[in-house]
DNA sequence: GGCTCTAACCTAAAGCCCCTAGGAAGAGCG
DNA sequence: CGCTCTTCCTAGGGGCTTTAGGTTAGAGCC
């Protein structure tokens, strides 16, 4: 009997694709041994549980998407960066529901820990801020309203939670237009206030 | 053998409890049957199936979340509106998780059809703009803006997506004072233009 | 080609969950 | 009291996760 030749890595890609295919929660072990041909038990030599491939669909998915913005953002500054920033978030999202789910749970500490796409994109959301010159905590903030406001976006939209007849890619547009106003009129922290 | 008397109210209303307690996740049949004393299969001549039983929670949730945002914008406008609004929001997203989770499934269309909770939320929020004095579609552009924000900020809070040591209650007035900027501030369409 | 050894993969089984079908027993009403 | 409606039950099928333990394919080495 030949075997499937299992790693790791396969099975984590191959949960990935089914997770944008059925959803994160139709992401299930058996399903995925199905596709392999595969028995239940079998996989638990290349994963530790559900919860542990859980995580590690989420750090696949974190470091591709944050790949994909940052060639997005790159040479570009100010607005501009804004808006490629904000279309490579949605734009991954949209195509790889899946995937873009896992990226919203929580994930063990042992396996973030040496994961670089944390830094990265850390680094890229900052730096893409950097031409509206806001000082911590200001900066702080106006990272965590952006993404609020991407993520709220991404899941309302794919939960079909924008009912009204205006077409979501011209919403998207203006949101981020309006975004950008608020970086630019950031009412900032005051040098001894609050 | 007495029995529990049970209602679908009160089961949906025991689930929300529940779900605010282990998770909307752990908001299973069996556990639910559990806390009542109860056989599983019970529950069934209340609620249609476990689908039907997250679709109640939901209503449930919504006319909850709806109604106290309501008592906090009575009487307010503007500024004022917007703040109120959205510390009932993030108030409510906080102290009682499992519902809130409950708030973002999609809904069977047969139980959605006779609720007035979305008309009443769809009523108070595009009340609340009121002030800011804008017209469709900019109107429609905002308001998903604000509960992308909204919903966005709640979900990675309650997530534990903000890493970062400033405060989320700082950071959140923070960003309802922007989100008040941006709206006044709106980037409008023009009269012939896109 | 044989040998060894480490995987990869298997069977078996326990436990939890959803859901259906059909039966029994409370509670209210005539 | 007897009727009926609803609540709650037992029984059972099927899916998912996980553990424990046994086989065997296949790579590397002699």
């Amino acid at each position: 009997m030949p075997r499937a030749g299992l790693t790791v890595e396969r099975v984590v890609a191959a949960a990935a694709d089914l997770a944008d295919e059925v959803g994160f929660d139709g992401v299930t072990l058996s399903a995925l041994a199905r596709r392999f041909g595969v028995k239940d038990a079998s996989l638990y030599s290349h994963v530790r549980s559900l919860r542990d491939l859980r995580s590690r669909m989420a750090l696949l998915a974190g470091a591709e998407m944050i790949d994909r913005i940052a060639v997005a953002v790159a040479g570009r500054s100010g607005k501009e960066a804004l808006v490629a920033f904000a279309g490579a978030y949605r734009e991954y999202a949209l195509a790889h529901p899946g995937r873009y789910a896992a990226t919203q749970i929580r994930v063990d500490q042992s396996l973030v820990a040496d994961s670089p796409a944390l830094r990265r994109t850390a680094e890229i959301t900052y730096g893409m801020l950097r031409a509206y010159d806001l000082d911590e905590p200001d900066l702080t903030d106006a990272v965590r309203l952006l993404r609020a406001a991407f993520h709220g976006y991404c899941a309302l939209e794919a939960g079909g939670g924008f009912g009204a007849p205006r077409d979501v890619q011209q919403s998207w547009d203006r949101a981020v237009d309006a975004l950008h106003v608020t970086l630019e009129q950031w009412p900032r922290t005051k040098e001894r206030g609050d």
